[in-house]
DNA sequence: CGTCTTTGACCCGCGC
DNA sequence: GCGCGGGTCAAAGACG
């Protein structure tokens, strides 16, 4: 009932994760005159990838290797740059990155300046069915004892060098506290606080804002960046809603930039469930009340 | 010496 | 059918 409901640029599926992954590739060094080998390869259509889309505070990449303008915020995970390129309308080019912990792995990230606040970073996490968030995933790491390096590190630094007035309610983050209430699972700290969603219906869009940060804490680097208010979409309440709908974190400020954002996004896909974080708290806002407290 | 960043070219899907 | 825009690859350079 709804194929088409993918028209924005960060649900462009990608094709199947195969190691090999000699479908797309196209070089043929000697001639081109052979645009396409014998074997057709299927469509572009692979519903088995998430994405997340998330802000972090740029500030938070001065602690990276960055220097100048790539700003990376690395988050325990090995990230290989493998491309760049201008997007159009927006004056900052999008980084495209790959996931180099593990050679098969196929996470990636696009990189790039919130057009909209270009304090932000907005990185576009990509995986695959088989492969779950960094976080979530046993990679090579550990959300037990380290809740997380570079994410906590962009928020804290959020806190401390963005313009002043800014993430003042709900940016603060002890980095490390987070690890107040230890869920089950990632999986199921975000089900309780989708139920939560759930049973507030008024707080879909233009409703008020969530404070939800403490328990999404948990997700780890998520948790970092996201929160407070939710924005769209029905809230999946399945098992594992990781692995079966997109989860979309946005960030946002005001209710004009979320039309520029949806603007962008598009439809999103059913099962979504856009977050946004409200970090820039306007002066007259009304909208700076926390409506509901989760209690975590 | 190995790994990663940079940069241009190529490919692909989509819209006109 | 053509052009546009986006995403990926690959070679070279830079850095540790």
């Amino acid at each position: 009932m709804d194929r088409r409901v993918r028209t924005n640029p960060f649900l462009s599926e990608q094709e199947d994760p195969e190691p090999t992954s000699d479908d797309g590739l196209p070089e043929s060094p000697s001639d081109a005159n052979d645009s396409k080998p014998t074997a057709a390869p299927p469509p572009k259509k692979r519903r088995g990838v998430q994405k997340r889309v998330v802000s972090v505070p740029i500030a938070d990449v001065e602690g990276s290797r960055s220097k100048g303008e790539a700003y990376p915020p690395s988050d325990s995970w090995a990230w290989r740059k493998y491309g760049q390129k201008p997007i159009k309308g927006s004056p900052y080019p999008r980084g495209y990155y790959r996931c180099s912990s593990s050679k098969g792995c196929p996470a990636r990230k696009q990189v790039e300046r919130s057009r909209v606040d270009p304090t932000k970073l907005v990185i576009t996490y990509a995986f695959d069915h088989n492969h779950q968030l960094p976080v979530t995933k046993s990679h090579h790491h550990h959300h037990n004892s380290s809740p997380s390096s570079a994410v906590v590190a962009a928020a804290s630094a959020g806190t401390d060098s963005p313009s002043p007035g800014s993430t003042t309610t709900s940016s603060s983050t002890s980095s490390g506290d987070n690890t107040n209430a230890a869920p089950s699972s990632p999986a199921a700290k975000f089900e309780e606080v989708a139920a939560v969603f759930a049973s507030q219906p008024e707080l879909e869009l233009g409703g008020d804002s969530l404070m939800i940060k403490p328990c999404i804490g948990d997700f780890g680097w998520l948790g970092e960046v996201a929160y407070d208010r939710i924005l769209e979409g029905p809230i999946c309440g399945g098992g594992d809603i990781f692995d079966d709908a997109d989860v979309m974190v946005l960030s946002t400020r005001g209710d004009d930039e979320e039309e520029s954002l949806f603007a962008d996004l598009g439809e999103l896909p059913e099962g979504s469930v856009v977050f946004g974080r409200r970090r820039t708290v306007q002066p007259d806002g009304p909208n700076r009340t926390c409506g509901t407290v989760l209690d975590c």
